[in-house]
DNA sequence: CTCACGACTTGGTATGACCAAAGTGATCAG
DNA sequence: CTGATCACTTTGGTCATACCAAGTCGTGAG
């Protein structure tokens, strides 16, 4: 059970992202949200703190008024996602995009700058991708995947990076459960990629590691897609 | 004059990037907060609730403890800028880095699908960087650089890059108001690469995009780190 | 030394009051 | 009829106090 002040923000959030609040508009007063929430003050203006902090809302006296969602935080994606009952595909591509052109920055750098010793324990993370090893099931590449891109988010050093990256990353993990169970990566393309990138490693060789990892994105994005087209028949039967 | 709850919740986060509380710590109970600030525990609660919601403290029921920062929110990037004198001239770079390759994917974005009226708007922007123009001062150049790399990331209809890249431009550039004055673009420079980006425009040639956007980007990091050195120097002939 | 219990501390919720700023509408001068 | 002005109302900002439940921590029994 979460807080009083949670439940009305994430309502209100709900709401503004909904379009039920139009930017420009104005909020119901603290006092009037007491009573439709059955709550108090204190929690009512917790919550108005929070919808201020997501840039969602400007708060000041004689009223408080709903912002453009141009203007928002990143932090609100996690709610767009949630607003139906399956991810927006179209905005799960579009952050997909940012993912991987941090993860391709966070590359390039450590191709760059990193020690040897970094480069071979990215190395040791790519062995998995590297062959089409039935043992190996979609959970496990997925999460094989996960830990390559993580490794060299962190081993890019670049903190602004790791905060887009982890943001972007905490607000979509989550609400990709429903569809996760569809994934189905074709491991011989990652396998070959995987080898072009070991390659580009050894040599550190910034281009060759720049084109493998866009091809590497684009099979990523191919591989969401298609896991979106089956979620989405799995809807259709259920219903 | 601020709120009193967003005087508590910067101080705090002044502290806690400071270092004078450790990931792990417990931060002073809210009564002790209370009578630190001479507040009331509203207004301290209140910025408790900015704390959680920036991903720097985790409060539950027994104590407040602190986060690491890489688990805090991009919104975080703002105060680390303030948190010297001079902006952290490595932190501006990293953020710089991640700035462009938004606006180099925004870019790809628009020159694939982008209208010819959207393509044609933005070479309009291309022109006052295009020529060497003695009447075009610093501050001009500077501004039209800003509405070139805006107008892209508009055109890219992509909503998370465009969050992406207005957070951390609206955490940039209050803090870049030091170090402004001292900004003095190679305007030639600028303006082959203007020339490029049009052709790449009209041809809509991607390949080309990229390479010239990436030597621009270049230049861009460069003009920053030349206006660092100008901006210590006149800080270190002022004491 | 280990574990359980109890006192204490901490965050969560709730009320009620007052202030200052912003919004609202009636009133009045033109 | 129009526009500016002023008083009234509403709204957010601050404050004090109280109580509850969940967690913390020291103490003592085993």
């Amino acid at each position: 059970m979460s807080m009083k002040s949670d439940q009305v923000a994430n309502a209100l959030i709900r709401d503004i992202l909904g379009g039920r609040y139009l930017p420009g508009e104005r909020l119901p007063s603290e006092r009037d949200l007491v009573t439709r929430f059955e709550s108090n003050r204190g929690a009512v203006r917790e919550a108005m703190a929070k919808l201020a902090q997501l840039g969602l809302a400007e708060v000041q006296p004689g009223g408080t008024r709903v912002r453009k969602r141009e203007e928002a935080s990143l932090d609100i994606i996690g709610y767009l996602l949630t607003q139906t009952a399956l991810p927006d595909p179209d905005l799960v591509d579009q952050i997909l995009m940012i993912f991987n052109a941090m993860i391709s920055l966070a590359a390039t750098q450590v191709v760059k700058t990193a020690s040897d010793e970094t480069i071979n324990e990215i190395r040791q993370l790519l062995k998995p991708l590297s062959l089409a090893d039935a043992a190996n099931n979609d959970a496990n590449h997925g999460e094989a995947r996960f830990r390559l891109m993580q490794h060299f988010i962190l081993a890019s050093e670049n903190l602004p990076l790791q905060l887009v990256a982890r943001t972007l990353f905490n607000q979509f993990a989550p609400n990709m459960s429903a569809v996760a169970d569809y994934a189905s990566p074709d491991r011989e393309r990652y396998a070959v990629y995987a080898r072009q990138l070991d390659r580009a490693l050894t040599e550190r060789d910034v281009q060759a590691l720049r084109d493998t990892f866009d091809a590497f994105i684009e099979l990523n994005r191919e591989t969401m897609r298609r896991t979106f087209l089956f979620a989405q028949r799995g809807q259709e039967a259920v219903a």
